[in-house]
DNA sequence: TCGATCCTGTAG
DNA sequence: CTACAGGATCGA
């Protein structure tokens, strides 16, 4: 169920535990795991290639091959990439046995999760459509306001698109919210330039945070997080009262999806 | 821009 | 048993 903070996890996680490792074999456990592609692509171009580097765009955990391609993860709902040292977990989709022992398992209950592989000529391609990486030095107020401020869309759905500025899921887009005392149901375009300042700076924020907590709280354990809704303020707390006003958090629906958040102080 | 949908696990 | 889940995509 990995947003932005978990997908970081898990790539600092494989750069402590998996660096310069070799891919030895490629083992697709369930077809639908490669999408539209096809597993033999997979495995031909992934077999016997020393991983160059991990990395991250938006939640997609990247696997960097001295061949000139990218496996590109797409962690879904449920989706966890890690290292083990003996069998792969029940639920692992794709598992990469390495050269040095052990294997790099894509583990993925729900199976909502990609494992697709790409030239790396291709990723702007492929990254086309994403937008703005949140926690980028670059990442400015006015990257916020250019990306989000034209719609009249409620702001939380407008957070979770992932074509405008991507990273945040349901927790932390709700969060972020909180943090910085917009109505999940204010219209984006009526934003004033103070709460565009003071979104831009929850986001970072809140994301900024939830990285370190994550690594904190799994910091000794060398496959998952879990646990990472320590520090949630709103998230799945419906009912309790508002860690700021007392207020009672309410949970509601925005575009399919459960928004949690203080109808106190997140007023208009 | 919405609702449905892909699946499985778990909480109530 | 039913309801719901932190994502992404597709058609209307």
């Amino acid at each position: 169920m990995p947003e932005l903070p978990e997908a970081e996890y898990m790539v600092r996680r494989l750069q402590l535990d998996a660096s310069g490792v070799t891919i030895e074999r490629v083992r697709v456990l369930r077809q639908s795991a490669t999408g539209s592609q096809r597993p033999s692509r997979l495995k031909r171009l992934a077999t016997g290639q020393r991983i160059r580097a991990f990395g991250r765009r938006a939640k997609s955990v990247l696997l960097h091959l001295e061949n000139a391609h990218t496996v590109r993860v797409q962690l879904g709902m449920t989706g966890h990439i890690y290292r083990v040292a003996g069998d792969e977990p029940p639920h692992t989709r794709v598992a990469f046995d390495l050269a040095e022992g052990g294997t790099i398992a894509f583990d993925d209950p729900r199976t909502f999760g990609k494992v697709t592989i790409h030239a790396d000529a291709d990723l702007p391609t492929v990254f086309g459509d994403l937008g703005h990486e949140p926690l980028d030095s670059a990442f400015s107020v006015k990257h916020l306001i250019e990306s989000l401020s034209q719609s009249r869309a409620p702001i939380k759905p407008l957070l979770l698109d992932q074509s405008r500025v991507v990273g945040l899921g349901n927790i932390w887009a709700a969060e972020a919210l909180w943090r910085s005392r917009v109505d999940p149901f204010q219209p984006a375009s009526s934003l004033s330039p103070a709460q565009w300042r003071k979104l831009h700076q929850a986001i970072v924020a809140v994301l900024t945070k939830a990285v370190d907590d994550t690594f904190k709280v799994t910091s000794h354990s060398a496959e998952f997080p879990e646990a990472d809704l320590l520090s949630a303020a709103v998230y799945g707390r419906s009912g309790q009262p508002c860690r700021r006003c007392k207020g009672a958090i309410a949970k509601v629906t925005q575009a399919g999806r459960s928004t949690f958040y203080c109808p106190v102080c997140q007023a208009r």
